[in-house]
DNA sequence: TTGATTTGACCAAG
DNA sequence: CTTGGTCAAATCAA
């Protein structure tokens, strides 16, 4: 269990990280020589980590207080308070697999609302670096546009419950809204984003060069760009969302580690200190909600949501327990589970290897 | 052939 | 009843 949040925290770290680290990289290029679609692009990707870091928040958050034993530690959650009583256990009942209904609604819930600046850019947040797969389409009364159904794509091999809706906006089409359900406990996902992450890195050094070089700015690169809006909606359960199957601890490293501008990040941790007290009891499920509009559009009018927290704590999340038994699962002990600490070596390529 | 998408049916909740 | 969410067979795509 608590690897799991070790995880969270390795990538909250991480991404709290990167956003320094692109701030630092914006700053150099605050000079009238750079290009304003590096800073453009810099900003984007900023945004899109602090905006990461503070959804994992939002749901640690949460955790934290329906579970008044990790409420001390609030999303450092200490290993132990987690540990013993597992609420799963039975799992007979469940002879039909038509009580997945009664089920996702427990999962937290939140949504994204992602404004689109451009075609091109549409993937840029549409896609969050998850494989998704789409299992159903329904058209919502009232909506212009049909509603897309998503899950995980590694569901059924690693039994990762997490779920996204997708529905584009009546008004103006270039917003989507994403509602997203559970959170991923599949393996891949973590490293599809570090790729992709890196991936973008790579894009943002070959604009660079290109623009150092050649003064070629593309549009391209900073079709990134999106408006943001993420809201917590339904941190209801605090029930273990992710039964016995975890993350190795291994995802956040690999790729990461090797190159790039961004003298990627974990290297100076000081990150530690100075985010734990200040981000162990946000303000969980209320208007958790922010918004950011880089493509300097107007805000439109997204700025009350409503908390309706449904919390029926009463039932269980029940995953397969024979994911703990799947292949992926050793990956799990391959690993020191060591208490995620301030010297987490990140920066050690080797400890990733 | 395998994996993803489409789409109508089915189910639960309200 | 209606509606939103999911399933699963058919279909598409790599």
């Amino acid at each position: 269990m608590e690897k799991t949040s070790e995880w969270e925290q390795k990538t909250l770290i991480n991404e709290l990280t990167q956003g320094k680290d692109l701030a630092k990289q914006l700053r150099t290029h605050l000079n009238p020589s750079s290009s304003n679609e590096t800073r453009k692009f810099l900003v984007e990707k900023i945004l899109s980590s602090y905006e990461k870091a503070l959804s994992m928040l939002k749901w640690d958050a949460f955790v934290g207080e329906a579970r008044p034993t990790a409420a001390a530690g609030g999303m450092l959650e200490s290993p132990s308070s987690l540990a013993g009583s597992s609420p799963r256990s039975e799992g007979s009942d469940r002879d039909s697999n038509r009580d997945v209904y009664k089920k996702r609604k427990t999962l937290p819930r939140w949504t994204e609302q992602v404004r689109v600046c451009s075609e091109t850019g549409l993937e840029g947040h549409l896609d969050d670096g998850y494989s998704w797969r789409k299992y159903g389409q329904k058209d919502i009364l009232g909506a212009n546009y049909p509603r897309g159904y998503y899950r995980c794509t590694h569901r059924n091999v690693q039994g990762c419950l997490a779920t996204k809706q997708v529905q584009r906006s009546d008004e103006d089409p270039s917003i989507f809204e994403i509602t997203y359900r559970g959170r991923h406990t599949c393996i891949l996902a973590p490293r599809l984003i570090v790729a992709r992450e890196k991936e973008s890195k790579q894009r943002l050094q070959q604009q660079q060069h290109q623009q150092e070089k050649q003064k070629q700015p593309q549009e391209t690169f900073i079709e990134f760009g999106t408006g943001l809006n993420v809201k917590t909606e339904d941190l209801d359960t605090g029930e273990k969302i992710f039964p016995s199957f975890t993350f190795p601890s291994t995802p956040v490293g690999s790729e990461i580690v090797d190159d790039y501008i961004f003298s990627q990040t974990m290297a100076e941790n000081n990150f530690m200190g100075s985010f734990s007290p200040a981000f162990i009891s946000p303000a969980t499920s209320e208007s958790n909600y922010f918004q950011v509009s880089p493509c300097q559009m107007n805000n439109f009018g997204l700025g009350n949501n409503l908390q309706t927290s449904e919390s029926d704590l009463t039932e269980i999340i029940s995953a397969p327990t024979s994911v703990t038994n799947s292949p992926m699962g050793d990956l799990d002990f391959s690993l020191s589970p060591v208490d995620f600490d301030s010297n987490f070596p990140f920066d050690n390529p080797e400890f990733f290897a």
